[in-house]
DNA sequence: GTCTATACGTTGATAGAC
DNA sequence: GTCTATCAACGTATAGAC
């Protein structure tokens, strides 16, 4: 591990903080203390603590949005599924922390503007890509799907995240494995169930 | 409507801010000002911040859970799938608000054990009642679905969770609608999809 | 039951020394 | 850059008068 500066670790446990407890679940003084800085010095990279949590949200966009970006490299629907899928299981092993975003979704009417429009991208773009491979997998396999990729990849979305939100609560994959499966299925041949 | 004691209206308004801005984003201020009373008269009907949600959760608990025994009533899958996303939508029309349960399930770990137990339950018990109504469906039509009941409605119960958030974050029900019409689709009889 | 008064830690934030 | 000092407002909570 590389040494950070202060400015990157406030970062860096800004986002497990959000990810843990919300934004009305924390504050300067657990982060200040996290850090070993005084909570004025928080202040002095981040004035008010929306700019922390609008720079914590879109540090964290970025960095998912360039694993997404890296399943434009593998070739069909099937692998791009499966990828996609493990990388949210890995996500889900820190088992106290969900999605940044799914968090910030709930807590929507308490983000400024800037921070809601954020997530609202954020949101969409995983929709689009999730209908991208669906797309894709109706070319591939020549095969129909139960509803519009559109649709279907708005369902499945919704499906994940609260998954990951249900992770937590029971402490087990069950749920995220269960919509797993059904997208798998959907990018998949058909016929492959059962006889 | 009835005139309400005052613990009636605590309750009530409680029920509000939770479903609006969680746990975390509201405070005995905000409650004791609505209601018109001071703070200490909260703490009178309810000891500690975590007694009120306790009670909260299950006044709420108890109001949904009676909606779902009256779905019982209706003779098939379809017109009991049909009346549970008609709530559903009609919840949703509070445009603020998503389900109390659904918030408190992100903030999870501000929770109390006993709260937290209610949460889970919750959760259990509409994904049971979703399973009834797929396994009723493949009865009913002799029809095939894409996962067993069992899975498959703890997919579509994440999927309709998160889709009120959704209806929130874009002021749209157009989630909440597609996953209600795969639920209906998975409820009807097969074939009835386009040619 | 409801209030006044009060306690006391926490909160986000600022000014200014170093 | 980081700190000390300080701020006013807010947070839950309690004691006791009425």
């Amino acid at each position: 591990m590389k040494t950070q500066s202060v400015r990157e670790q406030l970062l860096e446990h800004t986002l497990v903080l959000i990810r843990r407890r919300g934004v009305n679940g924390f504050s300067y003084r657990d982060l200040a203390e996290l850090v070993g800085v005084k909570t004025s010095s928080i202040h002095y990279y981040f004035p008010s603590k929306d700019d922390l949590v609008l720079e914590a949200v879109t540090e964290y966009s970025a960095r998912v949005m360039e694993r997404l970006r890296e399943l434009d490299r593998l070739p069909t629907a099937q692998d791009q599924a499966r990828a996609y899928l493990q990388n949210l299981r890995a996500a889900a092993c820190h088992g106290d922390q969900i999605c940044l975003v799914g968090m910030l979704s709930t807590e929507v009417l308490s983000l400024s503007p800037a921070t809601q429009a954020v997530v609202r991208d954020f949101f969409r773009l995983h929709e689009e890509r999730l209908a991208q491979m669906l797309e894709q997998a109706v070319r591939e396999h020549a095969r129909s799907l139960p509803a519009a990729p559109h649709e279907l990849a708005q369902v499945i979305y919704a499906a994940l995240q609260n998954a990951l939100v249900s992770n937590r609560l029971f402490g087990s994959a069950e749920r995220l494995d269960a919509v797993g499966q059904l997208l798998m299925d959907y990018v998949s041949a058909p016929m492959a169930r059962a006889a």
